[in-house]
DNA sequence: ATAGTAATACGATTTGATTCGTAAATCTAC
DNA sequence: GTAGATTTACGAATCAAATCGTATTACTAT
């Protein structure tokens, strides 16, 4: 993903919405975005704008209405934070956020075999 | 922790310093933060003071050099985070999360054998 | 083509984080 | 107690993020 402009709190927002109807208008996302913060629309057009100058999205313009893409996936963000919140937060270490993580949130029983299956392939190695 | 004010970016790499220590000194964090970063020492004071004004940090001020003691452990914010991390980026997904980080990043045998272990005792429940 | 609607563009303001200079207070050593 | 060093307090400058008002442009329907 871009490794130049760090995505701010809002921006990963608006991503996220991106990341889920694969691309939007401006008015799309702020539709989504209305309804749990209380801004105008210009806001989040700005906003959008302001993302697309910093690389976070592309967009065709090529009709009135803009449509905006993210320009990378959901999986490398997850990755970034990821790896920042092991770093800062977990001393560097993985199993200790996935022990806090499986420690103090719900899952499956799916869940739980899936990872299971995760591990056991992980030790064929 | 406190919910009022979430720490920022500086303010996590301070408190990670605390909690290091346990508490300590401005000279001491700034020692350490100087050698990552390069800022004036007034500039660690004034952040340590408004972390105090917002409640991050208590101290102790009776002698000349004031104490610092971090108002909530490591644990707690590192609750805070997976949360709003699993959240945000994960759609709620503890387990995807999980498969991220065991499948992205460096894990030891022993570590693996301490997540079986959880595992385990969370199926005989 | 004109009125009304919806979109973008742009600039200004606000807010918060960060930075540091300077002054005042406190301690230490002679 | 005085000089020098260390610390805190305070305010101002800088910088980036977020917000919104206004103007302009493009479309729609009559």
């Amino acid at each position: 993903m871009s490794k130049l402009h760090k995505p701010t709190e809002s921006e990963l927002e608006i991503l996220s919405i991106l990341w889920e109807k694969e691309h939007a208008s401006v008015r799309d996302v702020h539709e989504i975005v209305q309804k749990t913060k209380d801004v105008g629309y210009t806001t989040t057009l700005k906003l959008m704008q302001i993302m697309h100058e910093k690389g976070l999205v592309s967009r065709d313009a090529s009709s009135k209405t803009h449509i905006y893409t993210p320009s990378f996936g959901k999986q490398a963000a997850q990755e970034q934070y990821l790896g920042k919140m092991i770093k800062t937060l977990f001393s560097g270490s993985t199993s200790a956020l996935v022990l806090q993580a499986l420690g103090n949130h719900q899952t499956t029983g799916e869940d739980l075999e899936a990872i299971k299956d995760l591990i056991a392939s992980l030790e064929n190695k």
